[in-house]
DNA sequence: TAAAAAATTGATATCGTTGTCAAAGTAAGT
DNA sequence: ACTTACTTTGACAACGATATCAATTTTTTA
């Protein structure tokens, strides 16, 4: 029923194998030959069967993308980013759910990829900071491709960010608007992101002779409950902050709610900023100062990167940190 | 280098077409010869090579979701529930991203149906209102369940939210709070969901006679910059209702915003609510009100419905509505 | 111009399953 | 005991592509 190399072969009157060898884009094809052929291609609709392409040469023009509970839009902008990659190179896109704390995480995986003959990976955090469970995906000859923060193993492709410096960066400009008084809330253990993040505030603080405050200075896991705690804690400490640094617009907004509730002015009496852009951010009141990653496009780079790898692509693509944007909002006000 | 069908019948010493027959579970053959070719199989520990049963059997073990531009959360919700699913039978999940309004839509969605051999597609709002694409889709005989407010097509499996119901009745607990002025926020006009909980608000309205006042009944698209504008063009209307009902989260956020910054008490002098029970409606302050689909659920039971369409699952599933469920957050309150 | 080298092409095997169909084995009917 | 019917099994083709390798043609070299 539908058109097979075959028809294509006996309508160019060439062989089934000089077929293959054209829409492979092989060399040493006659000029002629090739255009007798693809305008065959063209006539009949022809386009080769994944499946029989799959099995023979074990490839499947898959990509899976790995995460495991991600922010929902961070996952959403994620997708994205990919499916734009896939779509100009005929790659598709399956999702593939993980839980970090599995044990058997790196076989289950494995399996997966074999059974479905995944060309690639795009790991996200947390799990582009599990380094066992990369090495294992390497022994098992699986090309990956990750998004992180930060990045030591330079031995795959990678994107990142510069968590560290927007951090600095943004701790910078609260305290350009004359903040002396700055509360932190960390993010999630497991990430990378959170000590990068909260690193870049220190150093920023520590740059600018600031004293750190430890009643200000919380452990969150992300979650905008572990934001509302924060707060609560901050303000029934001694001496309150004039600005609260939160490691996501989520706790940031914990913050806030606690804040409000407390009848404290915001940005007024105290300036709140998070990180990551997410739709909360700009659809809070006051709406929130945070740092915006170009989740987008460094999916978008590590689709390139991953499909680059076993298409040789040819523009050269090569492993990159993407740099953040601080945006002003609402939230953050000048020290009266 | 991979275990075969093959391996399994030379050690199982049976032919490949009964290794065949067992794993795919096919009537007639003896058990005896079962539990030996079972016992080679886990021994060996044998694993389908899928590309081969695809080319051979036309399945992938494949679903794709189709979505234009949904909210970010009710993407990630959807996604997770077929998930569940997929994880369960055996498949995979494939995300397809499209234009409704691109001409070529069905042509396109065909084709990569017929590519990669996708078993069925999860179609979502607003494709899933778009009788001509649906129809398209049988036609070019492809397996669909559907996700919508409202089904008229019943010759597909779908699930369904009572979308009309729960507007009704979230309108009747406004009312019952002593409110009489509500205002509302109409979703965009290509989703049949804005429809519906349009009706579901007038119906109430009518049944307890209350007036409805067109100057607070405002167009919105689903954005948080409409809701804002919809608040911008209720407040400076002559008369002012106490609450408002906006079609979604991100909506009533928009309107809280307009609210708050004039200045207009929240939920003191002005109730508002919102729809979807998105993560931004726990994160505001004062946290909304809302109306909470079982997202996660409907795209379980839509995606089993597909599977089971092609598996002939045991367990007989049906075409199912869902009932949302009213929350009640600080956002609205007893009219003093 | 002959021989060697390089470029081009095709016949056929192969990937790992499922489908077809006939053969063999068992149970049932007379 | 002898058809007849049904259950169980296997040999081999088929799915639709790529891989191998040898055959053929063209180009280069001497």
């Amino acid at each position: 029923m539908s058109v097979t190399i075959k028809d294509v072969s006996n309508h160019a009157g060439v062989s089934i194998k000089t077929v293959s060898r054209v829409i492979n884009n092989e060399e040493n094809v006659a000029e002629a030959t090739k255009s007798k052929v693809l305008a065959s291609v063209n006539k009949l609709g022809f386009k080769p069967n994944k499946s029989a392409q799959s099995l023979r040469s074990k490839r499947s023009y898959m990509i899976a993308l790995l995460y495991d509970n991600p922010n929902k839009s961070y996952l959403a902008d994620i997708q994205n980013g990919i499916l734009q990659a896939c779509k100009k190179s005929g790659y598709n896109l399956v999702l593939q759910e993980c839980d970090y704390q599995d044990k058997n995480l790196s076989s289950s995986i494995i399996d997966f990829v074999e059974d479905f003959k995944i060309d690639g990976l795009i790991v996200t955090p947390p799990l582009s900071d599990m380094d066992d469970f990369l090495d294992n995906l390497e022994l098992a000859n699986i090309q990956y491709s990750i998004i992180a923060p930060s990045t030591k193993k330079v031995s795959s492709p990678y994107v990142s960010s510069n968590d560290y410096d927007a951090s600095y960066e943004m701790t910078e400009k609260i305290i350009s608007l004359g903040h002396k008084k700055i509360g932190f809330v960390k993010g999630h253990e497991m990430h990378s992101a959170s000590s990068l993040r909260f690193n870049g505030f220190i150093n920023a603080m520590d740059e600018h002779s600031l004293e750190r405050n430890f009643d200000w200075i919380i452990q969150g896991d992300f979650s905008f409950e572990s934001g509302f705690q924060a707060g609560e804690k901050i303000f029934s400490s001694a001496e309150q902050p004039t600005a609260i640094f939160a490691s996501n617009d989520s706790m940031a907004a914990g913050v806030m709610k606690s804040a409000q509730m407390k009848k404290i002015l915001i940005p007024d009496e105290l300036s709140i900023v998070g990180f990551d852009d997410s739709p909360t951010a700009e659809q809070v009141w006051p709406s929130l100062s945070t740092v915006k990653q170009p989740v987008n496009e460094m999916a978008l780079h590590a689709a390139k990167l991953l499909i680059g790898e076993f298409d040789g692509l040819t523009e050269k693509t090569v492993s990159k940190e993407f740099k953040s944007e601080i945006i002003i909002r609402e939230s953050l006000k000048k020290l009266n």
